[in-house]
DNA sequence: CCATTTATATGAGTGCGCTCATTTAATCAT
DNA sequence: ATGATTAAATGAGCGCACTCATATAAATGG
């Protein structure tokens, strides 16, 4: 069976879309890799033709809505370092705002700072995209090129601001703006301070 | 069939070693709830009425390793804030060496800061028995009892050292080392500074 | 002692994510 | 047109964590 490129590019669409729909019904558990490949019209087998994982479907959620915000945000100009970093962040917890429910169960495994660089996980390239916007803004404003370790550093501290977002029962996660406020804060503190030369402690 | 209460903990005692040393030989994917069961001389189903989960076994054995670490070091006396803490967070890496390599899989789930903290996670009693402890440390120099998104805080940056030394493959995870001495510093740092009041940001 | 109650052990069963041998259909060579 | 080739679709099947109706044996009461 042979199918055209436009064909194929319109299934992979069509299950982003069910998938969506499905997750924001039912939750990241409840909605199975089936249940989305039915209301696909696919097999369930096909599902993984287009997708390595369900970790994966929702992974190309998040980046389509990620690449959206991302774009509009980073022409804006004429802010201080904080602005600009809490604007880019907070641009993007918009864009997922509708999928907030079931990220905090879906995101777990796929944001997780335990998961190693090296394999080719779902959520690898979320990570590295948002990294190197942040990179971005930072030499925007002279910071020069961080350290890997800072950069690891701004990592862990965007998903405790993620979490306490995705679980966040205030109205408007006002309560996450002010932690991300606290958090950029002490993140830019930290910044020139961050490895000067490897300075090792006990012995 | 009725078990005496001894045979009752024993057979608890007799899953949670056969299963560490499941999973330090095979990790903690290939290691089956089923073979544990079966390492054990139990059915496969007997394990759920010992344990909630297959993450709950290892929750378990996390807890008592850190059990016997803590208590050693929460004696000592005459250090700064900051020696204080390391000292304590060391001793507890050090108390799971022997598990660290399936713990980077394993601990994925377990500690995620995108768990809910309501929900009962088999990981919860770690995270709050750590954040007791960690308080203790601070009453103890005189920092007065830390808001809740201090500690929140806290544990975001404890568990990118923690997912850091999962997986850092310096010989005796020297990088770790440097990487809690930098986080300290930060964490203290921001000691004063968080959460004077809820003064929220941008409307 | 036997009957009843009760706490535990049991393993077949369930639904899950995911795999893979096979089928199907579009394309290409003649 | 027709057969050969190829890429994608398929769904039965696998191994997993976990459940639950049932079996079993210890404790208890007469």
């Amino acid at each position: 069976m042979r199918v055209t490129a436009e064909t194929k590019t319109a299934t992979r669409e069509r299950i982003i879309q069910v998938a969506a729909k499905l997750f924001i019904k039912d939750g990241w558990e409840s909605t199975t890799t089936r249940s989305i490949a039915a209301a696909a019209g696919i097999a369930a087998g096909t599902l993984f033709n287009y997708f390595d994982s369900k970790e994966a479907v929702v992974a190309e959620l998040i980046s389509e809505a990620l690449a959206e915000a991302g774009h509009e945000v980073e022409k804006r100009t004429g802010e201080s370092l904080e602005e600009e970093l809490y604007t880019f962040i907070w641009a993007e917890l918009s864009a997922l705002r509708k999928y907030r429910k079931f990220l905090a169960q879906a995101a777990e495994s796929i944001l997780s700072p335990l998961r190693r660089h090296s394999d080719e996980s779902a959520g690898e390239s979320i990570r590295t995209t948002h990294l190197e916007a942040v990179e971005r803004i930072l030499l925007k404003h002279r910071i020069e090129r961080p350290a890997a370790v800072t950069m690891q550093l701004y990592w862990t501290l965007y998903l405790g601001v993620f979490a306490h977002w995705a679980t966040d029962h205030s109205p408007k996660q006002e309560d996450t703006m002010a932690l991300l406020d606290q958090t950029l804060n002490l993140f830019i503190t930290a910044l020139p301070r961050t490895l000067p030369s490897k300075r090792s402690r006990k012995s």
